[in-house]
DNA sequence: CTTGGAAAGTCAACAAGGCTGACATAAACT
DNA sequence: AGTTTATGTCAGCCTTGTTGACTTTCCAAG
């Protein structure tokens, strides 16, 4: 597990200067102001529906996998179901999101986008896309593959599974 | 400024599938669930001292430029003064922070840690540096350099100028 | 030396979106 | 039949963001 470590990576000699303090800070830092810059576009659109970043986590994880339950989203957004429902609730009553009962376990309820949550998507995502896409081109795919390595590494376990849950991305 | 994009990059022939629209989906999720685990060890120990996320950056920012003014900190942070106001007399209030007079000019307010400010940043900085450099260690120097990389392309204009401003890391 | 405006602070009110706790209901499971 | 699970809902609280209005201090330009 600790295999994959600086110290086998590098050929003997190479330096560990990417481990200092420093860099450290300088990597907190980046994540810090590029999650304000990754967040920034769809924050915009969404005031113009009177909708948070709540309301988009939902929207993006309910088109990603739709028919999703109540409870899976729990699980992914990591939030209480109070907070969840409230979300959910205003995103069925403005006709965005359809909450079907299951029809194997009638206890669940079933998440689908309408046309309308659907559009809505589409917009938040075009404009998160283009920003990642513009950085991705401006990068590179070799500083695309260390991006994903390093965050894939930055999360918790519960999230990692989630997160390649979503479809392995051509991985 | 557009010329760094991936048909400049890379060689006549090969593939652009890092640019799908799949692909952009998966580094977007990547950054929300590596996000979470980013704040997930500062947060547990904020809760002990019953600050938030707020205090915690105001704490790292005046740790990284001791002297800095509320004005810098107000244009690095992002929110209102207001807000930060809030977060600061409580942290002024409660011992962590010590707000003095301008010399040169006496309407500035200059923030330093105290003593007990600065143990603070310390055990908050280095839960996160651990995790920090454990996914660096994971990833290896390359994926750092990528990851860096991305992250930089992603920020405002304004935001990476306060990045650049921090220190140039050793780049 | 006066005054305009910048920097900072304060008060009030509000909203989003987290949280806990308690409770209701229906359905599934044992 | 009784228990557990999935969901929803009510009430209340906290943090952290917002806007707007207003004051104090004080530098600097006229």
């Amino acid at each position: 597990m600790a295999d994959r470590n600086a110290a086998n990576v590098m050929g003997r000699g190479e330096s560990l200067l990417f481990l200092t303090d420093d860099q450290l800070r300088r990597g907190i830092e980046a994540m810090f102001f590029a999650y304000r810059g990754f967040t920034a576009d769809p924050d915009r659109i969404l005031q113009d529906y009177s909708y948070g970043r709540a309301h988009h986590r939902a929207i993006h994880f309910i088109n990603r996998t739709p028919g999703t339950t109540v409870n899976n989203l729990l699980s992914i957004l990591g939030v209480t179901k109070q907070s969840l429902n409230r979300v959910l609730r205003t995103l069925v009553e403005d006709g965005l999101v359809d909450s079907r009962v299951g029809t194997r376990d009638k206890r669940e309820r079933h998440l689908f986008l309408t046309p309308k949550g659907a559009a809505l998507e589409r917009e938040l995502s075009e404009a998160q896309r283009n920003r990642m896409r513009d950085a991705y081109r401006a990068a590179g795919p070799e500083a695309v593959a260390g991006f994903r390595t390093v965050l894939e590494q930055m999360m918790n376990q519960e999230m990692r599974r989630h997160y390649l849950e979503g479809g392995d991305g051509a991985r």
